[in-house]
DNA sequence: CGCAAACTTTGACCCAGATCAAAAACTATG
DNA sequence: CATAGTTTTTGATCTGGGTCAAAGTTTGCG
């Protein structure tokens, strides 16, 4: 079973606390008093190590607990009945996965990592509890799942209405704004994904996402050497997302 | 501001209580004692009419409550920047909407009701207040919120993997089963929505949606006539939406 | 009931991006 | 550091479903 796999996921040194994270602004605690960090850690059951390519859950495992990032980065995918992976989303560093699995008590889709990734389990069960006397924990994990839909209906907008070259500046886009979030440069930044996973999410094939690269580039809208990314125009790239923003 | 709008929105006798809905089933109080069912008639602050091609709520209100349907239908969708439409989910009597106004305290998408419709308005404060004491309310909720989750990125999956005849037989499966589990036939049904709707939901358009539907027709798949709609041979059906599923 | 508006069907043509192909650039490993 | 494997780029061709067009159907309203 994935969670015994030592080869994919190993447990990793417990000594650390919650609020000496640095990631407290992403994760659950946001917005909480500093007493209520203290009951935060216990609701973190284990931290673990996977491996870049490891499985962290895999479609049908049984539901054990939510995920959040330490530090790292995944990729979420449905393998289709002929064995075809389908992208449904990137999550970087305090991020949470696997709020697919409450609805049936099992995975719907799988998750792997996309480098060396650390992450903390929550078990549902624990967060729920804790949140009968944290109403704030409870209503920011509302949060959490609501933006995870918003997510989710966005990337359904993007495949649905948008050319190829709106999906890629959406994609690079949306990864300089998480970002900067994170605290890192919205302007310089490492992909962590193939071309070939871009375009697996975004609804291209490889070649598009590399054409597509090669003409914005050429458009001076960025510089592109390998997964290393210089957004040199953001506003032109808006502009080619949302073309009503142009100024004559 | 649209809850004050009485052509799209009005109110209606309150006499009715959760207990008598008979759609506990579906809605919040599933798998809840009927002592508990009690506690809920306290979380259903209002309940509204909502007329054909009313609002239910738009794009940028303020998030008041989430909504449980007590009859009819409804759509969610974008307006893009030209005011295109977007689709992104039709939802049916017991279902619940406008979970995804909670991550920021507005509602990101449009709801109009596809006909004369009633709701249950919930406050979530409401919710998660009497969710600290029943936990099994809370974590019903947890899984609604979740298979929304799942819904969503099923869709993505659907826009991003499929061809049309694909879309379309995994729509018409879909309704089938929804109708099902709501104790209607599920060989037949009539569609409370437009072929443009059901095009632009699956990123087709009204065109190929009515071709793909001739097509079935002459397959002997379904019969057609308008918004009536009897699936024939769902197995076969089933076969276009997973070829693996093929027995020689 | 009759006419206008909305919806659906069917046909002809076209194009963005897929597919196929091959070379070039990079990465990892012994 | 040479070599095999992987990833990316670029080019040539093909095609599913979009777009445009026009006729047929249904519905609702006065």
């Amino acid at each position: 079973m994935t969670m015994q796999d030592a080869h994919e996921k190993s447990h990793a040194p417990e000594g650390v606390s919650c609020a000496s994270c640095g990631l407290y602004q992403f994760c659950l605690p946001l917005g909480l008093s500093s007493n209520d960090m203290e009951l935060l850690d216990r609701i973190v059951a284990s931290r673990h190590e996977c491996k870049r390519g490891g499985y962290l859950f895999r479609a049908g495992d049984p539901f054990q607990s939510l995920y959040a990032i330490r530090s790292g980065s995944f990729k979420i995918f449905d393998l289709g009945p002929e064995g075809r992976e389908k992208i449904t989303g990137f999550y970087l560093t305090g991020d949470m996965l696997g709020m697919d699995a409450i609805s049936a008590n099992q995975h719907f889709y799988n998750a792997t990592a996309l480098e060396d990734s650390r992450v903390c389990a929550i078990p549902l069960e624990r967060l729920e509890e804790l949140g009968h006397h944290v109403p704030a924990l409870m209503h920011h994990f509302h949060k959490l799942m609501s933006r995870e839909v918003v997510h989710d209906q966005s990337l359904a907008l993007l495949l649905n209405g948008t050319k190829a070259e709106q999906r890629v500046a959406v994609f690079l886009l949306d990864l300089s704004q998480r970002f900067a979030t994170r605290g890192y440069s919205p302007h310089h930044f490492n992909l962590r994904m193939t071309r070939e996973e871009i375009g697996n999410y975004l609804g291209l094939t490889l070649e598009t996402v590399s054409r597509v690269l090669s003409k914005f580039q050429s458009a001076g809208l960025v510089k592109v050497h390998h997964k290393d990314i210089v957004l040199r125009d953001p506003d032109r790239m808006r502009e080619i997302v949302d073309p009503t923003l142009r100024r004559h």
